[in-house]
DNA sequence: TACGCTACCAAGCAAGCGCTTGGTTTGTAA
DNA sequence: TTACAAACCAAGCGCTTGCTTGGTAGCGTA
């Protein structure tokens, strides 16, 4: 046996190779195969190789696993956002930056847990639905930043706020139909999701 | 006891007032506000004023009522797609028409059964998921048509398929953000998103 | 060796679920 | 009035669900 690695971590859909972050990355992918409610307790159980009751040692519901997939999903990738716009000044590099950030989170390494994000939101309770709602406001609150700057510099004209909400249904949607086996790249994607915002494709 | 009027139907989330057509539509809401599996038969039944075992004289099962809502709502969206396009020659013109009915499908008056549509597909069986995508190809079709005929105009520089996915995307997300009582019209947005596709907005 | 902690098992409970059953009411038309 | 089907009720069956309970194995520390 030998020690492969002193940074043993392995993120799969933004989750470590933990007990907890196996069990998060398990659940996340079958909320999603087959969602929240039509997943049992004992259908994570057994993919993680224990009996169903044991899950209750990690978390206190299976409500709650629902909650730390999302919240850790939320938090991986507003990191990931925060990292692509760093040292970029030019609005539109942001922009650019930002959605292919948000591609790679929705159709790359976290699709099953941020299409659990979508699908899944009114299986938080309440509660939960807030806290969740105040982590994906520091999220947003980055693509706005770029939008008013683009609008500050005179290169968007439409509204920031309508603009967003239509890269999100733009984004979000591929989700039902990118192929990341088929020949159309998420940078190709990114440039042509990027092309309906700033409009340089009828200059 | 005046019968007032000769025209008894009264389209809701393009159902009738049939039984049948009642219990859809009571369906179709609860279905959006709660989910389709977190929806009981008892649910259904008490929002139609009868017991839960009598809904099983309308439908052999629940899913079956799931696959009712859902044949309903194509179908009846398929032809005011139709409708919207009859008689226009302009493919410009006919583009917005079919924005402006999918958004009026979406976040108007069968907005509940769309929410439905979306979000619950997995809950269908696969059979009927392979019967209702074959409604959901003809309403397609209208989409290509008028995206092709735009192409072959020389009015659509993009790639039609990745179009009407984008479009897709921007019109289903509406249901998420879209305020019927806000400042912004139907009207208003189909314009938005026209912009964002044949792009007159940086001319 | 003894301790304490984390992680887990084996068994099962109480509640809620979709759906069935056998019988009754209601509307319509001959 | 009779006939009949559609629509509905009252009761509950069999099963699955999330979760609980009481106990145990493994491991690092002293």
């Amino acid at each position: 046996m030998v020690q492969v690695s002193t940074q043993p971590q392995q993120i799969v859909n933004g989750m470590d190779d933990s007990p907890r972050g196996k069990l998060l990355s398990a659940a996340a992918r079958l909320f999603r195969d087959q969602g929240f409610d039509r997943t049992t307790v004992r259908d994570i159980a057994r993919e993680v190789g224990i009996q169903s009751g044991s899950l209750f040692h990690h978390f206190p519901t299976k409500e709650d696993i629902l909650f730390a997939v999302m919240v850790e999903v939320i938090r991986f990738n507003t990191e990931r956002l925060r990292a692509a716009i760093a040292g970029k000044a030019d609005p539109a590099e942001q922009l650019r930056a930002l959605i292919r950030a948000e591609l790679q989170a929705i159709i790359g390494d976290t699709r099953e847990a941020m299409s659990v994000l979508v699908y899944e939101w009114r299986c938080l309770t309440p509660q939960h639905q807030q806290e969740a709602l105040a982590l994906r406001a520091i999220y947003e609150q980055l693509w706005m930043d770029a939008l008013e700057a683009l609008r500050s510099a005179g290169r968007l004209k439409a509204d920031a706020f309508i603009t967003r909400r239509l890269i999100t249904g733009m984004t979000s949607w591929s989700s039902n139909w990118f192929d990341a086996h088929g020949s159309l790249t998420i940078d190709q994607l990114t440039d042509i999701i990027l092309d309906r915002v700033i409009g340089e494709h009828c200059a």
